[in-house]
RNA sequence: GCUCCGGUAGUAUAGCCCGGUCAAGUAUUCCGGCCUUUCGAGCCGGAGACGCGGGUUCAAAUCCCGCCCGGAGCACCA
């Protein structure tokens, strides 16, 4: 071991690549980390999935770990992933038509294409078929109870009046549901469960409510139907009806989970396996869709996307990709406990997939005037669009020496600070020059050799810059819908919207509108 | 309050079920160095964690008990 060790690296090396070669290409390769295997896999013949949201809002991160998960899985077992739209609550949590269109839309960005789509608007009457097989076979009941009347009884593990009725006499009360005899909250259908539950909350949980859709028409399907069924009925029921395998969603829905295992026991059914992964959040987004909504309306944010928040629809605006997304959440994986991410995270994840695919160009922020003179000759800056592939092209500035000897660039301000009286400076791949004088708004330095070499010698700071005259004006938008004023070099009239380049120096954003001038919008550094 | 989860570096994650190979791995972050006409990327090195207290055991991040902290649910919402 010792005389291994003292051998240098190169040698040490030398003797691994001969005598086991394998070792070291095992070593470079970098393994993706992959998701948990799903349990019980073996018991179904495909694994079906599925993502069911309510459309009464856009989609955000904090749904990033259901889609994803759900999609990851059915690819992973060449499976099944269903996209099923929640919308049975016409009035405390309307849903909105625009809604049902923006998450397929950010599905579809995700790459998680679903490979079938339900409305649960559209299946009442497929409830109501079980509702009457449930309350029949006396498994469910219509309560007629006030909600503090039932409250009490259940709390004392007593049942209501109505539970021991016979299933004729609910029958009866149930077609009266449905003929529109009870208004809002008279009557509402139960279903049977252990009054001794030590949980109150699955003790004979509401399926069924009344709901006046004159007053309040559901988007879709209007007026046509005043008994809706709540989440557990529908949610329990559609798992089953189309053969959902694994039930991948948050923790909140653990009681559910014990809720619906009554009805599935009513029905003869076999609960699916159910993985309850822990909340998502990211520091410093509200991740919550009232909140969200709620700031949209009152113009608090710019719009859905705007660039404070963090919807899908915000994150792609800001050329975070969904690969970096993906990658995120399969490392944050399906546990139970709850995750505070940094957005470093994220940032890290699209930097190692956005760096080698993007183009580099200079972006001057609060730009200043610099004055170089004593320029011998006229100068030409061919710059690669990208440092390691020159095959993407070239940028070319030809610099004159109009004015006698000088020339005028835009600097930072920023770059100020490093700025010195009688120092050295290298304007990136052009020359160096030393500084003259600095003011607030105005530098001026005179030529002091081409080369990198020298600029790498003298120690001396490598600014950006843009030739005065061949400069656009560019705004960017930062994560705090701050915006930043300053100039783009003239290649950047070739960008189209929606390109993702890096500012070199300043970080990467993605080019939203260009019309004479630059807006873009910034990702991460 | 009741019911149920969970707590590994700044962040995220592996390991926990089936104690030893964990003087705890990985990614990111931060700090150095190298490389490179930029930042970045890349390469090399460094910093940084088992919530607390007991117990069982030759041996505990892993098993048991207590405590503390965090979260979720307790709707005629999803």
């Amino acid at each position: 071991m010792g005389e291994v060790n003292s051998l240098p690296l190169s040698e040490q090396k030398r003797i691994v690549e001969e005598k086991w070669p394998e070792a070291l290409v095992k070593e470079k390769v970098e393994e993706e980390k992959k998701l948990p295997p799903l349990p019980n896999v073996d018991k179904y013949k495909t694994v079906v999935t599925r993502f069911s949201p309510n459309p009464d809002c856009v989609l955000h991160l904090g749904s990033a770990r259901a889609i994803i998960l759900c999609h990851e899985y059915a690819r992973m077992y060449r499976g099944k992933f269903i996209l099923r739209f929640e919308d049975t609550d016409p009035k405390l949590k309307r849903p909105v038509p625009e809604f049902y269109d923006s998450i397929r839309e950010d599905l579809m960005w995700l790459g998680c294409k679903p490979d079938e789509e339900y409305i649960q608007s559209d299946r009442i009457p497929i409830y109501y078929e079980y509702a009457e097989k449930l309350i029949n076979d006396g498994n469910a009941y219509v309560c007629i109870c006030t909600p503090q009347a039932f409250r009490e009884k259940i709390l004392a593990q007593k049942p209501c009046p109505c539970r021991d009725l016979p299933p004729e006499t609910h029958m009866e009360r149930w077609q009266r549901m449905l003929d529109g005899e009870y208004n809002e909250g008279e009557a509402v259908v139960r279903i049977k469960t252990d009054l001794n539950h030590p949980n109150p909350a699955v003790r004979d949980w509401p399926a069924l409510r009344i709901i006046d859709t004159e007053e309040y028409p559901h988007p879709r399907v209007g007026s046509k139907y005043r008994v809706w069924p709540l989440y557990n009925f529908a949610c329990g029921l559609d798992d089953h009806l189309m053969g959902v395998t694994h039930i991948i969603r948050g923790k909140e829905h653990l009681t559910n989970m014990v809720r619906q295992k009554y009805m599935y026991s009513h029905l003869g059914w076999e609960y699916p396996e159910a993985i309850h992964y822990g909340r998502l959040k990211i520091v410093g987004a509200y991740l919550s869709k009232s909140k969200i909504v709620q700031g949209v309306k009152g113009g608090l944010y710019t719009g859905w996307d705007d660039p404070r928040l963090a919807t899908f629809a915000a994150l792609r605006k800001r050329g975070i990709t969904p690969a970096a997304i993906k990658r995120l959440i399969i490392d944050v994986g399906p546990k139970t406990s709850d995750v505070v991410l940094s957005w470093e995270n994220l940032y890290a994840y699209n930097r190692k997939i956005l760096d080698p695919e993007v183009n580099r160009y200079f972006f001057v922020q609060t730009p200043i005037q610099l004055t170089v003179h004593g320029l011998p000759r006229t100068f030409i800056a061919k710059i690669r669009l990208h440092p390691e592939r020159p095959e993407r092209g070239f940028k070319e500035y030809v610099i004159k020496t109009s004015e006698g000897d000088t020339a005028l660039f835009w600097i930072s301000r920023n770059d100020l600070k490093s700025l010195t009286v009688g120092k050295a400076v290298r304007l990136m791949e052009l020359f160096n020059i030393k500084i003259e004088s600095v003011e607030a708004y105005a530098v001026e330095a005179s030529f002091l050799s081409e080369s990198y070499e020298d600029a790498k010698r003298m120690d001396a700071p490598l600014i950006h810059w843009v030739p005065i005259g061949d400069d656009m004006p560019c705004q960017v938008v930062m994560p705090d819908a701050a915006t930043v004023e300053g100039v783009a070099e003239k290649a950047c009239k070739n960008l189209k919207s929606g390109d993702i380049v890096q500012f070199e120096r300043f970080g990467f954003v993605r080019i939203e509108r260009l019309d004479g001038k630059i807006l873009a919008y910034f990702a991460h550094k």
